[in-house]
DNA sequence: GTCTATACTAAGATAGAC
DNA sequence: GTCTATCTTAGTATAGAC
């Protein structure tokens, strides 16, 4: 008995995996249940015996998703700063991001929006990604150490919008972009901004800034979790 | 003869604004012809006459949308430094995008996307928009003005990606926010980022960052474009 | 539990009457 | 040139055999 249950889950996983994969490289619409079964090697029947509907299958790939988020942003802060709590939310929204998720989570139109709006399990969890979300750029403004004219909510859904932007290259370009430098430039911007001031007004801020564009490279990835 | 001429250029503009408002508020895949014919209030037959096919509209509204964005690049520079300029494309895509357009531009899968590098009307003009704005970064980098790690594609992807931010801000929440302050927090962040140095360590700095982030806020809306 | 075959629906596109 | 009615395709979902 309890083998069926383990070669189940199993195929359960590979069913997820499978989809996850397909979600990722052709988005939503594009991606039939058809397809999944066919890449699986499984019918459709069977397919949707584990997963009543196309919603409940990309629904688990959701709260799979921001669970991963919440872990990290309900996980002690150390003494780390909000700006680089947010820096490693991006950075682990910028790596596990699939391409077809993020960009409708973002439009406030599109299939995967109105799902998560309308699944408690993946509202409440994104609603609660939102919430904390917000909650550490207000800390962030607070201590000074974020802009205080950015609203939150802006922000936080520019993180949504950002963790595209790296896949976007990775998929335009062969390997000449590695998707660890696209992820880097992505937080970094996020961080500071394009804009850089023409020249390092202390040597204060040379450090903290990082006067070598390398150092500091390596350090955005490092706050960020980037490999 | 000349009459009737100009009532069919005026019946496809009116169906172009809808398409457009439709298409930005529920997106490509959720957007049929037969509510586009609907709302003009024509049948589905005679929307066809106007538009051989779905991806002709969609195509018409995305050319429209990439020659305002390459006539400001292609505006003379008067002066302005390339990280201005780019702060004035971002606004400008701001304040037009199209939520169902942008994400999905964004995004390397996707039926816009797909749309867009199959039809060489588009295709061209989006080529160009990406090949003006990188070697704009590459001219600030050049000129010290943008940060030297950032890479150049992503920075592009960046924008396309910020562009949506705004819109989706809008659409949550009621008028708390309107869409000005919405796009002016977008730009911001693209220039500065969110990270906010503890004091402001020269009055040099002072005047150029803005200290009262009023100011600072009308300069960047100034810069955008943004009413 | 897994497959084959099929029902049902929605959307893009077209034919033919007027 | 516009409409009504219809075709085609594709995708979700299910029934029934094994």
């Amino acid at each position: 008995m309890r083998f069926h249950e383990r070669q189940r889950l199993a195929r359960e996983q590979e069913i997820v995996s499978v989809a996850r994969q397909l979600l990722a490289s052709k988005g939503y619409h594009d991606t039939s249940m058809e397809q999944v079964a066919e890449t699986v090697g499984i019918s459709k029947a069977t397919l949707y015996q584990h997963f009543p509907s196309k919603d409940d299958l990309v629904g688990r790939l959701i709260v799979e998703h921001l669970d991963r988020l919440l872990a990290l942003l309900d996980s002690p802060a150390d003494g780390a700063a909000p700006v680089e709590r947010l820096a490693a939310a991006l950075g682990l929204m910028v790596t596990v991001h699939t391409r077809g998720i993020g960009p409708e989570l973002d439009t406030n139109a599109g299939a995967i929006r109105a799902l998560v709006l309308d699944r408690p399990a993946c509202r409440e969890r994104y609603e609660r990604v939102v919430t904390r979300l917000a909650a550490l750029v207000a800390e962030g403004q607070a201590a000074g150490a974020i802009h205080p004219g950015l609203a939150a909510p802006v922000v936080v859904q520019a993180m949504f919008a950002l963790s595209c932007a790296a896949g976007v290259v990775r998929g335009q370009r062969g390997d000449a972009l590695d998707s660890a430098t696209a992820g880097e430039s992505v937080v970094r911007l996020f961080l500071d901004g394009v804009r850089r001031l023409p020249q390092p007004p202390s040597t204060f801020l040379r450090a903290e800034r990082g006067s070598r564009e390398g150092e500091a490279g390596a350090t955005i990835a490092k706050t960020a979790g980037l490999s």
